[in-house]
DNA sequence: GTCCATGTAGACAAATCTGTCTACACTGGT
DNA sequence: ACCAGTGTAGACAGATTTGTCTACATGGAC
């Protein structure tokens, strides 16, 4: 539906290739140093038909969150099934889970997260779009909860601890670590 | 020692004015979106004199996470001792310390996570800033529990459950909800 | 008195960043 | 055949940023 004419080339439309090269630089390097100019050649694009797509730097930050919002929940998701245990609370997928993510090489902590610090203040928009995935995200994580009067509760409590994870794994080097202690964390909430 | 010579006035150093300028602007505003030019507007300072003081803005940005860490740290030690319960474990200051930094209006996060983020990749010894940091929070920590074989897995549990509070704190309006959430995570702690 | 550290005011260079604009080319639908 | 949509290449304006430099003032040490 989206695809260009030529079958076998694949290559994608003008305005994914920004979208997924935004993504990676702004992901890597941060929103603030990434420039468009690097954007724009980075994706194969004349500066003209960047604006033609984002009729700015700010627009396109909100977009790549979108897109980053729908493929990080489908990876979550997805990751969760994968290493969902046979017999034994489905939440003891979550660390092995987030060990996919902490420990791939482009890891560089949550991209909402991130942009909240660098862009919170200065774009509306950023602030909401992070609540959004952070209720998202827990609202995946509550599934992995016998249903109770507390479920709702013990997600939020979970979440905080997962973002914890996150930060730490973020600034130091060892993802193990973070993950054990969040493993502890976790204990008392998996009977 | 540092002090002017004029006795009643109290003004400090410029190079003081410069550091705690800094210090508030980088952390209400960020790094990246504060000019020198407006720390040395803000400090009343000629900018010949700011960089007779600081060769360029990375070190200032080092020099702002030093002054941060001390004061900081001086802040949480006092912060805990202040609410220690009288009988009781001592990690219940926890939550009510941390309650008074959530609740001040110019809180905006943690700044050394906030400055990995921004200058992470860019400036080297950040990175190494902010693990001294959080290694030292996680020892006043510790100093909170009682002494076991465990006490440091346990501190470093907490320091991650302290952490994921901060960034909820920060992007979530209600701070509430993070220090009850907190609350949570660390009632398996607590006897 | 003289020197030197420390300070002020502000012009200036050089780089960088966002966003606009001109001129031109290809392609599919009608 | 023609036209609208989409694309490319790249110059350009305007603002902003970091860092240097000139010229001058003040106050304490010796």
């Amino acid at each position: 539906m989206k695809q260009p004419a030529s079958l076998e080339s694949a290559r994608p439309s003008a305005h994914d290739r920004i979208l997924l090269t935004a993504h990676d630089l702004f992901y890597r390097h941060g929103i603030r140093a990434t420039g468009i100019d690097l954007v724009i050649a980075e994706s194969g694009v004349a500066k003209l038909t960047f604006y033609r797509h984002f009729p700015s730097k700010n627009a396109l930050v909100l977009a790549v969150l979108e897109h980053r919002h729908q493929r990080w929940v489908t990876w979550f998701t997805d990751a969760l099934a994968r290493h969902r245990p046979r017999n034994g609370p489905p939440l003891e997928a979550l660390v092995p889970a987030l060990a996919e993510w902490f420990h791939d090489g482009n890891f560089r902590g949550c991209a909402f997260l991130n942009t909240v610090t660098e862009m919170g203040g200065a774009l509306p928009g950023v602030m909401a779009a992070c609540r959004l995935h952070k209720q998202d995200m827990t609202a995946v994580i509550a599934g992995l909860l016998p249903a109770s009067r507390q479920r709702k509760r013990q997600a939020l409590a979970i979440a905080i601890a997962v973002d914890g994870a996150i930060v730490h794994a973020q600034f130091e080097g060892d993802a193990k670590a973070s993950l054990k202690a969040l493993g502890d964390l976790l204990r008392p909430y998996l009977e």
